[in-house]
DNA sequence: CCTTTAAACTCGTCCCGCGAGCATATTGTA
DNA sequence: TACAATATGCTCGCGGGACGAGTTTAAAGG
């Protein structure tokens, strides 16, 4: 129809918002000149923007310098918040968050084991509780391949095609915990304010997003990002997942074990998690599998270098870890893998800044970014 | 500054003008509706453009149907052109392309086996030559892997380290021949009009490009799409790259001659037709290389989709033959890599559709983003 | 208390898209 | 050949939003 004039109209109040949001704290005049506005522009938006019921003001904690002192960006008491769907390996936790980012505190309920039938009502019903007026969309973050809206598959939850848009009749993003991960680390984490940013989450396998211009890449269906099924490994050997020599066989607690002559744990982040600590302890054996881990690792971001070209490669989970205890051989991994030309001028590889909260806080923008549209104005 | 208005001003110009540009021919009322304008607007933006000598009208074919005839959208004649610089194996072609992409005809120059030092100052030249008001920015494109303007590595040329913006001081882009490619059939080829479109060249090695919406993702110095240099292959063969186990090395005219017996062969790309020109001729030795070829290519292909998830891929180049020669051993490949639930709904892998012309296309597509900016329209 | 400073507020202006009404070019039919 | 039907272009008044100049306001400093 007319969204054309419409959409044009609202770009002004638009920028300011996500800068608001992106930005927490910012005051009125740094906001401003940060856009390019005059402040007369600027007392225009701002108060469209009160009157819709998105920002309100509040004093500025003085600069101590002179002049008139300006008042600082909060989301309104009455504005919109979006829900947070955070299903871990053993928890969930459903939380709010407004317009700035800020998530509430609430409970972890367990659910180790459970089927996903059991658990869902119980996520629902949750969410039911919060509903209101103010909640305007709902984001997810859960560890398993995400395709559209359903949970393809979650080895480790041992959950399959589980449609996740029952959860809710408001609008709904879901994805992947590590790639929402990698979204709050570009966003509010170790990569914001890059242009591209790669981020790999290691827990069982491996698994990220690229990030272009703070955007997700991340397919048609939201499936992309699993790198620990491109095939760095042993051909040979057969993934879950169905194809083979897959990179998530060699950058977990399997391959730790493995490498220490071990059976396939049955809690390989577990396994992985004792094997860091005897390798930090001083185990020489299991130093070495974490580096023989670390070296893969990093030979597989030295690949992902090559086609993906980032500023910078941020690491989650246990890459964390492995860049503590085995951070040299992570790194000549690295060099190993890229192409010769790229190994003077690597790009940094440094730890994920959000840790166990990044997929939450990944979730909370993927899902204010279906609010902070113009559509958010009209209202 | 002030760029704030003066931007948001020109986005209905500037809609219009990539809206004629995007479908060459497309009429004055068509785009208007396509744009959600009314006729009013329509009229005044196109007075805009006509000033702006970017955009003119031409009386439209007749429709056959009743009521006023519209006008088609062309290029205004004294508007702006983008040069076209296209270095391939053998020979180099300057071209111009006006707003449309309609590319002029122009000699090709042949220069195989000449160093950089011989070539550049002639394309230099030939750019001089042709270089007028009209002209706005240059687009190379290029058999190697480029960062930022400079050449790294280009392999088949045996060209290094060369800096491309000395060629002129007009806007400039550099881009690798395979990422072009893709770019022009996202944009006007076999992926016109998808959300997520993975293209890939093979030629000697394989590259390619991710395109989103219609742009690139290639990293922050456009060095991405260097997908062959992931390690999908055997991990003891070494990559004149100077990593181990590149993709590149099992999908070209050097497997085939691996798999045939026979020694490297000095130029990959001659000896791989001529394998496929036996194989289409029933010789069952070189018809099991290209399968054998093919089914590699595919696993890589099916490997990708799991890390990026496109709606389409597109095959450039040798692809075209071996998915005409070994189209079942491609997709079994497919199948094979990807993960087991992607298999009962694999994006469809299809031929590329503009050949040859792929990188020059691509190449004035990246040019012409430069110029069709609002700066565009405050000349 | 007055000055200095930075920022907010006010108001007239301009630009652009909208929409209604009118003009125009073509086809189809009486 | 005239006229209806149809699709489109053109004109013009309206309204929203950004600008910018001028004014006001709230702090700090002397």
């Amino acid at each position: 129809m007319d969204h054309r004039a419409e959409t044009l109209r609202a770009q002004g109040a638009l920028a300011m918002l996500r800068c608001a949001h992106r930005t927490p704290g910012i005051t009125r005049a740094e906001a401003a000149a940060r856009l390019g506005l005059s402040s007369g522009s600027a007392a225009g938006i701002m108060g469209r923007l009160r009157a819709a019921r998105l920002l309100a003001e509040a004093p500025a904690p003085q600069t101590g310098g002179r002049g008139r002192p300006t008042a600082t960006l909060v989301p309104h008491p009455d504005g919109p918040l979006v829900a947070v769907v955070d299903i871990s390996h053993a928890t969930w936790t459903v939380t709010t968050a407004a317009i700035g980012g800020v998530l509430t505190e609430a409970p972890a309920h367990r659910h180790l084991g459970q089927p996903a039938d059991a658990v869902i009502p119980l996520v629902r019903d949750a969410l039911a509780r919060i509903t209101g007026p103010r909640l305007r969309a709902v984001g997810v973050a859960i560890p398993g391949t995400v395709h559209g809206r359903t949970l393809v598959e979650a080895t480790n939850l041992r959950w399959r095609g589980v449609d996740l848009s029952v959860l809710t009749e408001l609008p709904l993003t879901v994805g992947n915990d590590a790639s929402l991960a990698g979204v709050a680390e570009a966003l509010r984490g170790a990569a914001s304010g890059i242009d591209v940013a790669l981020h790999l989450t290691v827990e069982v396998g491996v698994g990220g997003v690229l990030i272009v211009d703070g955007r997700p890449v991340l397919g048609t269906a939201g499936a992309g990002g699993e790198f620990g099924h491109l095939p760095f490994g042993d051909p040979a050997r057969r993934c879950p997942c169905g194809a083979h020599g897959c990179w998530d066989l060699d950058v977990d607690g399997r391959a730790m074990a493995r490498h220490l002559g071990r059976r396939a744990p049955a809690d390989p982040r577990a396994f992985a998690e004792r094997t860091i600590a005897a390798a930090r302890d001083g185990d020489p054996d299991a130093g070495a599998a974490c580096r023989t881990v670390a070296a893969a690792l990093g030979r597989g971001i030295g690949a992902l270098l090559n086609a993906v070209d980032p500023a910078v490669v941020t690491l989650g989970g246990l890459g964390v870890d492995l860049l503590d205890v085995a951070g040299p051989a992570l790194h000549a991994g690295v060099t190993a893998g890229a192409m010769a030309w790229r190994r003077d001028a690597l790009p940094p590889v440094v730890p994920a800044a959000l840790g166990s909260h990044g997929p939450a806080i990944g979730a909370a923008e993927s899902a204010m970014a279906l609010v902070l549209t113009e559509a958010a104005l009209l209202t």
